[in-house]
DNA sequence: GCCTTTCTTGAAAGCGATTACAAAAGACAG
DNA sequence: CTGTCTTTTGTAATCGCTTTCAAGAAAGGC
């Protein structure tokens, strides 16, 4: 076994990676110069930009992000607090807000906190230990503690799928276009809507649905049963449940149901045609987001497109601006849109 | 308008944030303290302790991370790049992987390559910048760059999904696992087997499971016609087009076909019963992943489950042994297990 | 009560970059 | 060849935290 080879680039103590220093030596200038150098910072003599070029190549030196940091108080990430990392349009945001982060040298560091206040407070918190200089969250409704320790920081933050009156927002109406679904529902005729959501506590996205569909109902001089009101966790079981509780109430069936996710109203199509339903015949189903599977379910799934990728390439762009100290729209609204396909239609004349 | 209220605490400067300084003072001690209370690196006389909490507390003191990571040499993040982050296999491992490591209190930063080695290099680079001291990289075809860089850096890495013999992995034997899956259509009486898979460049384990199912077939004497291979981009739409490929060769279609994801299975299901062929009667189909979605089509899909959540987890667990030194196996191997469903059926005699 | 041992503490030295400031080196005109 | 004006460079301070080291306080043994 022959001795390791020590390569003569590796001065002194060949466990350390190279620093700034090492550069500065083998190129023959200062540290000041290493760093004009290689962030451009400064004019710098061509040769010694060369020699210094060279030398970082021959090191592999790559730069201390946290000293970095630490000298130019910037970080250059920014975080995410996203309610369920596995949701298809919060991973459509983040994959989309990271893109646009990522052209302007930012990295994106995301956590989820399982619809929970608390925890988003906590992982926010830990995000900005972190050193973040700019924070996406979901939704308006947060712990007062974070939104002062947002401001104590002066971190930018902007929230998605939201439209407040306080802070800046990237978003829609969640109310106005659940009630246009509704409306649209009211329309071909339907009088029992229903509604399956995902958990409403802590999520005032969910609440503002479920209101702007009983706002739409009571414009018209109709409410909706509680039975036909039903709240489940995420999911396809999920949706198959809550379907399924809606015809155990015993109160009359609903015509159509509004879910919450395409995913619910997949499972609620289930549920109701193992009973022999026919959809849209015997019942009419909307879903949320316009998942990649909502087109090719038969029938084809109407669904409301809250364009989850615009929001956060727009949302990329806010804070990118933010951060930069340019001034800012607060609120940028994109609108959902309601796509229908072939899974609602008029209710089939009473028997 | 009153003006605004400047809160006692701030004393000097109330744009700036606090500091440990700021909380030595307040609490009467010297920033050393300050350190060990709020680390609890060593035991602090307790009123001293109750001051400083109470002083942190008032002033709403958060810790730089960067200085902290700059002095302790440890930035307690990790890295994870995949290939593709819309990828419900990829979602799952990083969720996993993020809360295994959140419980050590470490950050997960993820990026996605789009499966293209050079940009794998370049996402990891960014990462290693950064500062991580841990990284999660799929598969094992890398670019040389990459491990030199994480060799220089003595940055501890894991490779997931795949099984090699040089780094460590978590992950199975992807052309085992397809092969068993193209014996059991085997065992049932399927002779001519198709498969359809995403993109095979730069992608070891795509191509890999193609390799074990042309080899299952060529241990039994059979072989794949070429046209029974196709190469799609990943998705639904994928899925629809592979198998519209599939049956446009003019040759004789296959009796059942072996997808690369559930999704591509799906969209292969959706086009041949768009041709009236009867699943699995006339079809016997395959896919991977497990998806939410896979149990609840009609017929519920046949899938090879490889186990994404366990792989993240382990992940976890490796890297985090390795960032506190302790020792760790190279190779762990979680199998892929074929769940078997009504998708998959021996061919109909035929006519 | 005095001496040794054990706990607590603070002062100060890093960690590895960036950058303000001043000195040095060139460029140019007279 | 000298003085002025730029441009290029290096020195050293700084960012905010952790941690070593040594001193001071408390505790225990005789």
């Amino acid at each position: 076994m022959t001795k390791p080879q020590i390569s003569q680039e590796i001065s002194q103590d060949p466990l350390r990676f190279p620093v700034t220093k090492d550069v500065a030596e083998r190129a023959g200038v200062s540290t000041a110069t290493v760093s004009r150098v290689l962030n451009g910072t400064a004019r710098v003599r061509a040769d010694k930009h060369e020699a210094v070029m060279k030398a970082a190549e021959e090191l592999g030196f790559v730069a201390n992000g946290a000293a970095r940091a630490l000298s130019m108080r910037r970080f250059m990430a920014v975080g995410a607090v996203v309610p369920n990392i596995e949701n298809e349009a919060f991973i459509r945001v983040l994959s989309s807000f990271q893109d646009r982060l990522r052209q302007e040298g930012y990295t994106l560091i995301a956590a989820n906190s399982g619809y929970d206040i608390d925890n988003v407070l906590r992982e926010a918190t830990f995000l900005i230990e972190r050193g973040i200089d700019g924070l996406m969250l979901v939704g308006d409704i947060h712990h007062p503690l974070l939104h002062a320790r947002i401001a104590r920081q002066k971190i930018p933050m902007v929230q998605v799928f939201t439209l407040s009156t306080e802070r800046a927002c990237i978003g829609f109406d969640n109310a106005a276009s659940a009630g246009r679904a509704a409306s649209y529902l009211l329309d071909l005729g339907h009088t029992r809507i229903g509604v399956i959501s995902g958990l409403r506590k802590d999520n005032d996205r969910g609440g503002a649905r479920v209101e702007g569909i009983h706002a739409a109902l009571a414009a018209r001089g109709l409410r909706m049963l509680p039975e036909h009101d039903v709240e489940i966790s995420y999911g396809i079981g999920g949706g198959r449940d809550g379907f399924r509780q809606m015809l155990a109430s015993g109160a009359e069936p609903p015509t159509a149901i509004i879910c919450g996710t395409d995913q619910i109203a997949f499972g609620a199509m289930i549920e109701a045609r193992s009973r022999g339903l026919d959809i849209p015949g015997d019942l009419s189903v909307i879903g949320h987001n316009d998942s990649d599977f909502a087109a090719f379910l038969s029938p084809p799934l109407t669904t409301i497109n809250v364009h989850s990728a615009a929001i956060g390439r727009a949302a990329g762009d806010h804070l990118v601006s933010r951060m930069a100290g340019r001034p800012t729209v607060r609120l940028t609204e994109i609108d959902a849109e309601l796509i229908v396909r072939g899974s609602t239609a008029p209710p089939r004349a009473r028997g």
